[in-house]
DNA sequence: AAATGCAATGTTATAACATAACAAAAATCC
DNA sequence: GGATTTTTGTTATGTTATAACATTGCATTT
């Protein structure tokens, strides 16, 4: 296979995809469908991932093994992510007090918090 | 190999292997020490941590996929693991202002939070 | 006591997630 | 153009977790 470029490249491809979806993907998922675009490997996907959570455009949901893309800016604020048990949807929110929460938790503990992982599980609006 | 059953069960080996450990291990590295007691499969492993999940036990770290002992009652408070990213050294805090700030999160969303995961990944006190 | 039912455990295989190591190609710099 | 660095491709392997089914121990019924 050629290594030739064309102008999108695999970060594009696997952001693009995630958009479009609209939902967290594994890894594996990603590349079970970009295969026909010239992505053979998960070592590509998992650059492209990589990079993107870098960049700040996708988050990885730890809980879940899977990658879903930013809602938007998040300024000081803290992604907190709700997932759905019944339905699957996951929603990201910004949030000023967690934020907030995390700072005196920090002043008591004296921990640099640099990544904060917030993933709540339950049950959305929709299927209560 | 003998099924015949001492008073110690599989899930007492891990919960006391993982206090004595004081930090996270994986399924595997559990499955490595324990071997010698009598336990020789993933399986059997993480039956045992699942029945110390569901009893309050033990915690499982998302973003380390590891397994540690919980640090005691919960009560109504929401544990929250700081993770430091130079020493490893991981430590769980029962916090009500994240409690409450999830709260106030469902009160906005319509979402009826079950189980938080908060796992702050950074520098500790002593690494900073 | 023998048969039955059932929960816990053992066993084997495999699925699902992620990275290491190195080769080849492309981009960059002189 | 040729050397160097960076990116990408490729193959293999490591790591985490579960599926599927057999066996054992023990309580209950016959
Ligand atoms: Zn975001
Ligand atoms: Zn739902
Ligand atoms: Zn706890
Ligand atoms: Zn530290």
């Amino acid at each position: 296979m050629s290594l030739k470029r064309n102008n999108e490249t695999h970060a594009n491809k696997v952001y693009n995809f995630l958009k479009k979806k609209k939902k967290p993907l594994s890894a594996y998922e990603i590349l079970k469908e970009l295969a026909s675009e010239g992505i053979s490997a998960p070592t590509t996907i998992y650059r492209a991932l990589n990079k993107l959570v870098s960049n700040g455009l996708i988050h990885k949901i730890e809980s879940l093994n899977a990658w879903t893309v930013c809602c938007g800016n998040h300024e000081n604020k803290v992604p907190i992510f709700e997932i759905c048990k019944t339905c699957g949807n996951v929603t990201e929110h910004l949030d000023i007090n967690i934020a907030n929460s995390i700072k005196s938790l920090s002043e008591k503990t004296g921990f640099l918090a640099d990544n904060p992982i917030f993933e709540i599980h339950g049950q959305c609006n929709n299927c209560i």
